[in-house]
DNA sequence: GTTGGCATGTAACCGGTTACATGATTTT
DNA sequence: AAAATCATGTAACCGGTTACATGCCAAC
């Protein structure tokens, strides 16, 4: 359901496009937040036109359809958006890391987390500059309206790399506080099972 | 491959168990992060026996059949662990909520967040409650070891929960700083779309 | 005239959820 | 004897990814 949601959202709030479009916007803007290949948006969007929830508006060059949304399509919108209570699924193959970094050696551990952080400190730079391109009048004290889309996500996008930077950094300096001193304890790099036989 | 990893993981930290010890196991300590029924667990883990990655170590009273991890196993484990990059295709309905929420009026954008906001701060007091419960040796000088596993990855989730609420009481603050104060202008409960008309 | 972007679609596959199905053992 | 829990599996369905397939139009 939620691609439908992301969709009539895009619709709402950047007024008709086709299919194509759509894609696009999905490589750009809402990429950070949601992703769906066209394979997946036109089979979509022709079950939401069968269930009048879009409508097509006109037709294009090259068999372009513009799609436009309907009273229902809204009101639908407004429903999961109003009456939506998240079920977080997580299933972000960070988390799975995160749980089982312990397994390693502590340098190993060191350097797998170093790795991420980085990759995280990139993708924060992204999102920066993403944001400083944002223009100045959303900034300031334009008024409430569907222009705003983007920029509580990115916000809240920032806000989350921030947090797992952090993770990673304390979570670096802690391993090397534990590390035993002893180099020669730096031993064969073999995941030693022998401490907890059982649950 | 991640099912395939988590299972893994579980059984190099926690030694041998039946496909039902590691569903229930899902079900608790590892479900913050990762989530399986038992309906995939028990395909995955016959699959893996065929590969040679886990085996049959004995079996039990209801044609119960602990699985234990082999020398491929860990060393498929370790591969990933060291060399993954983690591709974050993040597709959490929370992130959508949050990119669409722009759309709603602010009366109603500021009901949503205090909704989601309240989930988070449940959550992040039952995560709290759960790292209390943590044995003290494991917050005290312990080596580095198995026994760590999910110590950082709580640490972890506790940050994303705590990201989670302070970006939502900014954001209801932001609008209520926006919001016009004439109460009047709170006018029908309908998406307006013509303020930008494309894109 | 050929390259590149526009534009739409389908098919195979993969992983996850829900529901179906069965039966053994232990506890009350 | 009944209920709860242990324990394993299969099947239908759903959503997403990758790859396949086709063709139009504009620019160079």
């Amino acid at each position: 359901m939620s691609l439908r949601i992301a969709l009539l959202g895009l619709l709402a709030a950047a007024g008709p496009a086709s299919g194509y479009d759509l894609a696009k916007k999905f490589e750009t803007s809402v990429s950070h937040v949601w992703q769906a290949g066209h394979s997946r948006i036109y089979p979509e969007l022709a079950r939401m036109t069968a269930g009048g929830l879009i409508a097509v508006e006109a037709e294009g060059p090259r068999g372009r359809k513009t799609y436009g949304i309907t009273p229902d399509g809204e009101a639908e919108l407004r429903r999961w958006l109003l009456g939506h209570t998240p079920v977080s699924t997580r299933r972000d193959e960070t988390d799975l890391q995160a749980f089982l970094v312990p397994l390693l050696e502590p340098d190993e551990a060191i350097a797998v987390l170093r790795r991420m952080k980085d990759g995280w400190e990139r993708k924060l730079a992204e999102l920066e500059s993403l944001q400083a391109m944002r223009p100045a009048a959303e900034n300031a004290t334009e008024e409430w309206g569907p222009g705003w889309l983007g920029a509580y996500a990115l916000d809240f996008r920032l806000r989350m790399e921030q947090a797992l930077i952090d993770w990673a950094a304390d979570t670096i300096a802690d391993i090397e506080r534990r590390r035993p001193a002893d180099p020669a304890s730096t031993g064969p790099a073999v995941i030693d099972m022998t401490a907890s036989p059982a649950s």
